[in-house]
Formats: structure tokens, sequence, C-alpha cells
DNA sequence: TTCCGACAGTGGGGTCGCAAT
DNA sequence: ATTGCGACCCCACTATCGGAA
């Protein structure tokens, strides 16, 4: 199959809104893929690489070669030239690849350049991913989606179960099982801004785990063997050589298990996150940052134990199941309750514990993975602050004509300055776009670089946010996490902000 | 007919490893 | 030694579609 008749579908896809309509188009072109480029297709056409990533990202790619006219690449090819770039290493590897990647350009069109610049930087934008090729999987090969859903929850790439569907069928889907050293999709958390909420959501009584502000970790264990998987199933086993000793100190040979890996202080408080995360993606010299940083491990659910998949129970006995199996403590603290009252006291203990909040649990809920569906539901506690607009910059994509991602600011009452704290594009409405780019402009002030606009310092807006994180790249040293917009507070003038100090004084 | 679950999109801060400067 | 780049940890929120109620 040609490269250009993929593309075609993605532009096809892209213009209509419907999604049964983009599932038409996609389903229509897995009907005349050949077995061997199948799998190709799917990854292209759901904004994924069949090698994951070849070390090409949006920067290598500027500045393409001139286009030629006529389209006849083919997939098997375009596919053999990205696992070429991959492969190079070392020294004049840079060039190298960027010899490899303007030669592969040039053998394309503008518009299958175009398709190709956008899916190696991982920006496909054609309002259709993994939902929506399911649904095309399922409707090209015939198989009901929850059985396609299912494979993919246990095999965790869908190119290769959407191609297994396309040639087997229903019977192929239902061939895939828990493999122990491969791994699971985990299952993801909705939100709730409350503990009442939340219980509420996933009805009583219910499970409350402490939420701990660590790395997401999937553990497989077959015999001395000990494979470690993130959530977006990279392997870390290297990086987490305590987890694999405590995985090896358990009486079981045959178990997979869920859990978090987080870097506490020697009182059991945890370190930022900022410390856990640069612990786990160290490789160099483990044994040493395990001196310093040591990790501790803990576990909230089990997917397999000795030959038994565990998936499908409910969540309350594959806890049972894992309460026997580990001991107390490497479980993840936990109450069990249909009382709100208690529930909320819980709350309050893990955040005066130090630890980022809790996740509630539905006890019947069998494990879903890959799917923030209702079965767990986290709750974090909630901050805020009045901070200032400096500065604001152009919106891509559906956002494209709105100044959308905004600087903020607190204000500095020893200079009268404001000292800007990070940016945030999130909880704008597109009403709350508009009004805000009209008066953005109107309030600009200074030269532009055609990309950040910046603006008199004079409106005041609500921010959200996780918490205060120390910043090498901030002026004040100190940036915020998560932070979204609530509102704008036209009532409050810029020198009634919230200033640095009482930031500051948040960031412990 | 209205409601709500699932999905895609829009990007955020921080850190690491590697290659180039 | 520092910088640029790609990758990947953590992530919140809104708009939209279409099935459920």
């Amino acid at each position: 199959m040609l490269l250009i008749d993929v593309v075609r579908v993605s532009e096809a896809v892209t213009r209509t809104s419907a999604r049964l309509g983009k599932v038409g188009h996609l389903a229509e072109l897995l009907g005349r893929v050949g077995p061997d480029e199948a799998e190709i297709a799917i990854a292209y056409l759901s904004g994924e690489l069949p090698q994951r990533q070849v070390g090409v990202g949006w920067r290598t790619l500027q500045e393409p070669p001139p286009p030629k006219l006529a389209a006849t690449a083919t997939l098997t090819d375009v596919d053999a030239r990205l696992t070429r770039i991959k492969a190079v290493s070392g020294p004049g590897s840079q060039a190298v690849r960027k010899d490899l990647v303007t030669a592969l350009f040039a053998a394309l069109t503008s518009q299958e350049q175009s398709f190709l610049t956008r899916l190696l930087a991982g920006e496909l934008r054609q309002g259709a991913l993994d939902g929506v090729m399911i649904e095309a999987v399922a409707k090209s090969s015939g198989a009901p989606p929850a059985d396609v859903r299912r494979a993919l929850t246990l095999r965790g790439w869908l190119p290769a179960v959407g191609a297994a569907a396309l040639a087997g069928g229903v019977e192929a889907l239902r061939a895939f099982r828990l493999e122990v050293g491969r791994p699971v999709a985990p299952m993801l958390a909705g939100s709730a801004p409350d503990v009442a909420t939340a219980l509420q959501k996933v009805g009583a009584p219910a499970a409350l785990e402490w939420k701990l502000d660590g790395v997401r970790v999937q553990a497989h264990r077959s015999g001395d063997d000990v494979r470690v998987f993130t959530r977006t199933l990279d392997d870390i086993t290297a990086q987490v050589p305590e987890l694999a000793e405590a995985v090896l100190g358990l009486p079981h040979l045959d178990l997979v298990l869920d859990g978090e890996v987080i870097a506490l202080h020697d009182d059991g408080r945890p370190q930022p996150f900022q410390i856990t995360g640069a612990r786990v993606a160290s490789k160099l010299d483990v044994a040493a940052l395990r001196e310093t940083t040591p990790l501790s491990v803990f576990f909230f659910d089990v997917l397999r134990l000795d030959g038994r998949d565990l998936l499908d129970l409910p969540y309350e006995q594959r806890h049972e199941i894992l309460a026997r199996a580990v001991p107390p403590a490497l479980l993840t603290p936990r109450l069990v309750t249909d009382d709100a009252g208690k529930a909320q006291e819980f709350f309050t203990d893990v955040v005066r514990s130090g630890h980022e909040g809790l996740v509630v649990k539905a006890l019947p809920s069998p494990y879903a993975a890959g799917r923030r569906g209702a079965g767990w539901i986290k709750v974090k506690p909630r901050h805020t602050l009045d901070l200032v607009v400096l500065a604001a910059e152009w919106g891509h994509g559906r956002r494209e004509g709105k100044l959308s991602n905004l600087h903020l600011g607190a204000r500095d009452p020893d200079t009268g300055g404001f000292v800007m704290l990070g940016k945030t594009f999130k909880g704008l409405t597109d009403q709350l776009l508009a009004w805000q780019t009209e008066r953005f402009l109107e309030l600009a002030d200074g030269p532009t670089d055609g990309w950040t606009v910046v603006v008199r310092p004079e409106l005041v807006v609500e921010i959200a946010f996780d918490g205060v994180q120390r910043s090498p790249r901030y002026p004040g040293g100190m940036a915020l996490r998560f932070a979204r917009v609530l509102r704008y507070r036209p009532d409050k003038r810029a020198d009634e902000a919230d200033t640095v100090e009482t930031v500051r004084s948040l960031m412990l």
C-alpha cells in the first residue's frame, strides 16, 4: 500500500467531525490493507510508529527538502527507512540521522511530508487516536469492540492487536492472554473535586487508598526474572533495583503487581516529585544513587498470581489476594468505609502526612485497563492564588488565532514589579479564549516575537494549582505545578494580587 | 429529549542521556 | 562545560459525539 493512501484517509478523517464517520473512513482503509502492512497502517492512523520512537522530533523536521510531485512511497519503504533512522547512534549520528530524514522526505509529496511531520512530532491532529481506531478495527474485522479493547489491555499495543484482528477475527483477539514479562495497559483513574463526590461516583462502601506522588510501576515476576514497567509501558527494571529485590523477596514465583515507587525521607514523608522522578530517570550509577536516594515501593493491585489471571475479579477480591501475597509494609495505606466523615478524616490525614491525596475505588470493579473509567477516582487538595497576566502566546490547532497560553506573575512588593511563576492554557472555555484575545490585544505593550504578546500587567486571574516546586527556569526560583485558570477577577487590581512571599510560603 | 461517559486536543514543568558546540 | 534535542515522568481541563436514560 502507498503512504498516500493512508494520508488521504487521514485527511478525510480530519475533515469529518462525526466519530462514526471517522470510524467509517478508517475501517474502509483497513479493509484493503494487506496483512504485511496492516500493523504499519494502524500505527500511522492512530498516531503511533511501529518503532514507537525514532529519535526525530519537531526540530529535526524544520526545513524539509523540496517535495516530489508523484506519490510513490510505500508503507513498507517508509517503515524500513524509519527503522534505519532509529538505529543510528554514536558520534556523527545527528548529521547522519538528518541526512536520512532529508532523503526520506525528498521521496515524498508535500501532502505526505505534512502527514509524516505531524506523525513524527506526535501531533497527528486528525481527531482520531486509539479510541477511534479500536472502533475501526472492530468494524473492519467484524469483532465486537469489547474484544478489541480487551486484547489491547492485555497486549498494550494496538497495531499488533489490530493486525491480529484483521487476520484472524474475534478468535485471534480472544487468543491474547496476560503474558508475564509483557506489560498490561494500566488502569487509570478519573478525578473528583472532593472525597464526598468521589464516594458518590463509585458507590459505598468504597476503598480509599493513599495517592503517592511517585512513579507508577507494574512489576512482573517469572521465577528469578523480574521486569518493571512504567505507565507508558517502558521498561525501567535497571533503574529500580530496590523494586526487583522486594519482588524477589516474596514467596510467589509467578506474579504481576501494580504499584508506585517513591523516594521518602527517613521519617516517611515524601520527597518532592522532582527527586523521585530524577532518581527513576537516572540510568548511570544507579548503585550510588540508591544510597543517597533510596526508593520505596507500595503495591495496590495484583493482576496475576501463581498461574491465575485476576483482572476480571472484583477489586475487593484482588485486594484480598494481594494482602495475602505481600507483607503489610509493601501495601499502600488504605481504608474501606461507607462513612463520609471517616473518609474525609482519612483524606485530611494523608494530606497532613505530606502525600498527594487519595484514590477512591469501587469494590466490585474489575481491572478495566487503559480507560479512565468510573472505577477509580482520585482526589487531591487544591490551592488557589490571584495572579497577574504578564503575557500570552498564540495557540495552535483549534486555538489558532486565539491568545491561549498565559504567563503568570506574582506581585513583588519590593520592586513594584511581578515575578513570573509559570504558564497555563488550562481551564479556558472558547468564550474566555475569545474574550481574552481581544482584551490582551488592547493591553499589548512592547515588542512581540510573533509568538508571545506582552501585555500591561493589569488583569488579575484566579489560578488553581497542585503545589509550588523549585524551578531552575523562572526568576523567583519557583514554579506552579499543574496551574489552571478558574476565573478572571475583574474586581481586583494588579496591586491586590498575591505576592511572591505568599507563594514562597507554600513551597515546602 | 436530555444527560453523561469516553475521547481527542491543548499544551504545562522537570529531568535524563546523548551529541554537538 | 554548556547547550540543544528527544523522550518521558508527572498532569488538568474543555468540547464534542453518540449511546444511555
